[in-house]
DNA sequence: CAGGATCGTTTTAACGATCAAGCCGCAGCG
DNA sequence: CGCTGCGGCTTGATCGTTAAAACGATCCTG
């Protein structure tokens, strides 16, 4: 490990670093002054302000986090699992999660502790641990899906905590942040059939999951409400979420008669996959058929693949809002956010 | 936010929770004796012992974290930036590493804490300030290249820190761990050597950065090694790190007299592509093309893709050994771990 | 049997900050 | 003149824990 040398410009003393009474001692002021200048500054008078900070520039104060955490009984941090990476997608969807988490932490100077574990059970524990140690002042849950035993734990022990997914007995107390899968997928068909598009296809996932039957949902309602739905269960198609299985699905809607001149995936990786079997097919990707896949992953970008994208930095902004109370009176409401569809080369021209 | 209820099996007293104090009142000894039964049980008589752990599993104490870093001025914690995720790459790696370090940091009773900031300059001085506040012992930088400015920036304000990546003048104080891409690739050739194959082709990265580069030189090395490297310039193709790179640079390859029987991948991404472009060549991987890729993503388990795994279990042990010394005595050398290669069906049979 | 070593526990004192009074001087006001 | 109010600072207590010293009692040991 790298050691310190033996005299840097910001100097130590002694054990440890510089304290608050360093500072009051080069400032001959006492502690509290020095307190008062760094929270609230307008509590002193102008000309021992600047002597104060004058010392504190000097001696490169950092006031210690663990005394004020102490003395405060404030972490000033938020815990959140960090999952296994599972084989099921090849999406980085939960590090953006947890990236988006981060920054709207700092923003209102709170960081993001990770916890590995193996269950959700021991997720719980986990959580209720970090709480009871005055680790974290709160914690997120990840992924929640209706009649997840992690929210009742949390309640029971009294642990603050903000899932990121709905959970349908919490609504009044704006303990969930969620983004609207089905209103993300409704604005893909809207987009598509404003094109001009009458058969749209849909790659989904296999049911019985919460986000892939909310996609599915979000698909059938939009093709309703534009009058497309009769006999559009042809194409409906379900699928792993892998790119094999995308280029399957692809492949089965388009290579046939009447096939759809629009596909619909709930990912990207899905839809890398018929993007390959419409290129397989001799078909141009956004002129013979339109596609748009789901996350607006880097990939999307890399394949010019219209895409959905999530809104993460405002949900990591509502989940720490809402865990880290700051300015607002009022306890915020549930949010349930609307995704926004990029548009790219895969679906800009018309079929 | 799901407040707590008003009475719950833990008790909580007033406006904490329950603290050593209160134990040390249940089993009436004094505090120290219950600091003791929990630090150092051996030190405090069998009978009191029992009575305090009475107390403490009565009452559910939890001994304050915040108390004891600053009483003891350990942290319990280390830190490492979370990257925006780069569109580089569909691989997530910078995922996987995260959770390795976050495992092998709880193994020591140390938790991970996440920082985000957009340049390395900024990163090195939220280590800085994060070490100095004492919110962290230490720090973990990701992805390290010769000439990065991070370490001098940390190495010149005493903040305890471990590279992942190598750096060539910190080799005396055990500072970095780093997996051997070099070796990685060069196994991959001495298994489709050992297989029999003669004309092995290589898709790698441009030129110009490390871990790219340290894959080229194990590929020249072990070819040469072999006695295959004569000619074999023809088979060095480099591109982007994207599945349609891949597929391109592969069909390069292949499309030709005298093309390679096998191919070396230096990312699973590259290797996606490039078994896209096999099968569209009307061959079968693994039969009449052999084909390796790079990380042991999970699209390598799907695509049963033969993949270099990197020991990032291992890794992040090392580093937090490091960071975190346990019983250890000796200051551990830098380590340079050996990946590990994962054949499955893209390299099982003679081709 | 005095003097020291040992054991198990308590007492005291931090760790470094913030909170809640308290104090002092000066202005305003009846 | 004396009382109150207030800005600006200091003092003392405290958060919950642990390190280190103190302490009384018992046990050796020469």
């Amino acid at each position: 490990m790298a050691e310190a040398p033996a005299g840097s410009a910001a100097r130590r003393r002694g054990s440890g670093a510089v304290t608050i009474a360093d500072v009051a001692a080069a400032a001959a002021v006492s502690k509290q002054t020095v307190s008062n200048v760094m929270n609230y500054p307008e509590k002193v008078r102008a000309e021992t302000r600047e002597r104060v900070r004058r010392a504190v520039a000097e001696l490169g104060f950092q006031p210690n986090r663990m005394a004020r955490a102490l003395r405060s009984s404030t972490a000033g941090m938020i815990a959140c699992r960090i999952e296994p990476v599972s084989s099921r997608s090849l999406a980085p969807f939960h590090d953006r999660f947890l990236h988006a988490l981060a920054e709207a932490g700092q923003a209102v100077g709170r960081h993001l502790m990770l916890f590995a574990v193996d269950d959700a059970e021991s997720e719980a524990a986990t959580c209720v641990r970090l709480v009871r140690t005055g680790a974290v002042e709160g914690v997120v849950l990840y992924n929640v899906v209706p009649g997840d035993l992690r929210p009742p734990v949390l309640l029971e022990a009294g642990v603050p905590f903000v899932c990121f997914g709905r959970v349908p007995g919490l609504d009044d107390a704006g303990a969930w942040v969620d983004v609207d899968n089905a209103a993300g997928v409704a604005a893909v068909v809207d987009h598509l059939a404003e094109a001009g598009h009458r058969r749209i296809g849909f790659l989904g996932f296999p049911d019985g999951h919460r986000v892939g039957d909310d996609r599915a949902d979000g698909w059938v309602a939009a093709m309703d409400r534009h009058g497309l739905l009769a006999g559009s269960h042809r194409f409906d198609t379900r699928g792993e979420d892998t790119w094999t299985s995308g280029a399957k699905m692809a492949r089965g809607l388009l290579d046939r008669a009447g096939a759809p001149t629009a596909l619909v995936a709930v990912s990207d990786t899905l839809a890398a996959g018929a993007l390959q079997a419409i290129r397989d097919l001799g078909l141009a990707p956004g002129h013979d058929v339109a596609l748009v896949g789901y996350d607006d992953t880097p990939s999307a970008e890399v394949l010019d693949l219209s895409s959905v994208r999530q809104p993460l930095a405002e949900v990591g902004r509502r989940i720490v809002e809402v865990l880290c109370p700051t300015g607002g009176a009022t306890v915020p409401a549930p949010s349930l956010l609307r995704p926004e569809l990029v548009v790219r080369g895969s679906s800009r021209r018309r079929a």
